[in-house]
DNA sequence: TCAGATCACTTGACATATCAACTATTGACT
DNA sequence: AGTCAATAGTTGATATGTCAAGTGATCTGA
């Protein structure tokens, strides 16, 4: 007898099962992740960033007032950013961060968040927490230790 | 006493402890996410083609000989893809798929995959399947099925 | 039957991503 | 000191993504 189809499945209008446990997962990972990426967009947008650029002005709150060197930045977020240069060149230009080169190594420049960027992520904080906790809501209580001990271990095989 | 640090935070370089499982989950998601995104397309890029160009072809190749009409390629996408005439263009111009308006409803266009497109495709699908339960296989056996489970469930908590 | 709504794309304009040079510093070693 | 390699970005060229508006084709109801 026909399994019922997944959600993954339903989500990609595949007839057919899997042809295994880790094409699904697979398949799925990605799917979640663009949707989540989307859903996060749509959050942050309002206030004329976007998610990546929110990730940056974050990791700059993190830092502090010594701020952080461009690569360092980079190194810290979420997703690979080859064009570090050019995203901080917008946030810049919106008056979000500031940059200078730095006195004692002067290839590196250094990146600090300005208070007006401070104020734009403070206001996305409430609602982005309430997000990323909507989204494990949807597992049951009793399997969300697992699932993210799955996740870790998922990116510890990635490298 | 302080936990160590999972991979996830290892991987964004961050000392504190997330704010929430959620958050982690959600960080974890998008950092994997982006990893095999980057890792499928180093597999594909030798045959000069992206991921989003390969399934398409994997799709068009699941529709068969009568090919499918370009938006429902676009429903069928693992990743929403608004720029599917253009992707489709760029694949028409490699030859990998042949475009025809249809007849009985000359507001669809019906895109199968060349001869050209299934050699390609099916040049990848080993590795390509060999990549998916790598992924998994860094998880124990005993976990998988929950870990798929979650992804699915998870998935149905995004619309 | 025919005007208006809907559908299935297309196209143009613009933002962002990616990769490969290139520049300015710094470090390491003679 | 002086040369060579490695760092830390920056920049240009090109590909891709995204959104809004436009074009026929089809459907729907008076």
């Amino acid at each position: 007898m026909a399994q019922s189809p997944s959600a993954v499945q339903r989500s990609i209008r595949q007839r057919k099962p899997f042809r295994s446990p880790g094409h699904e997962a697979v398949v799925a990972l990605l799917k979640i992740a663009d949707l989540v990426h989307r859903k996060a967009g749509a959050l942050v947008e309002p206030v004329g960033i976007t998610q990546q650029q929110y990730n940056v002005l974050r990791i700059l709150r993190g830092a502090g007032a010594e701020g952080l060197p461009t690569l360092e930045v980079a190194e810290r977020m979420i997703e690979q950013a080859p064009g570090i240069t050019r995203l901080l060149d917008r946030l810049e230009a919106k008056g979000l961060v500031s940059r200078e080169r730095s006195s004692d190594d002067r290839r590196t420049v250094r990146c600090r968040i300005s208070s007006q960027g401070l104020r734009v992520v403070s206001r996305l904080d409430e609602p982005m927490d309430a997000f990323n906790d909507r989204v494990l809501a949807a597992i049951p209580k009793r399997h969300q230790r697992q699932l993210v001990e799955s996740l870790n271990q998922l990116l510890e095989g990635l490298d």
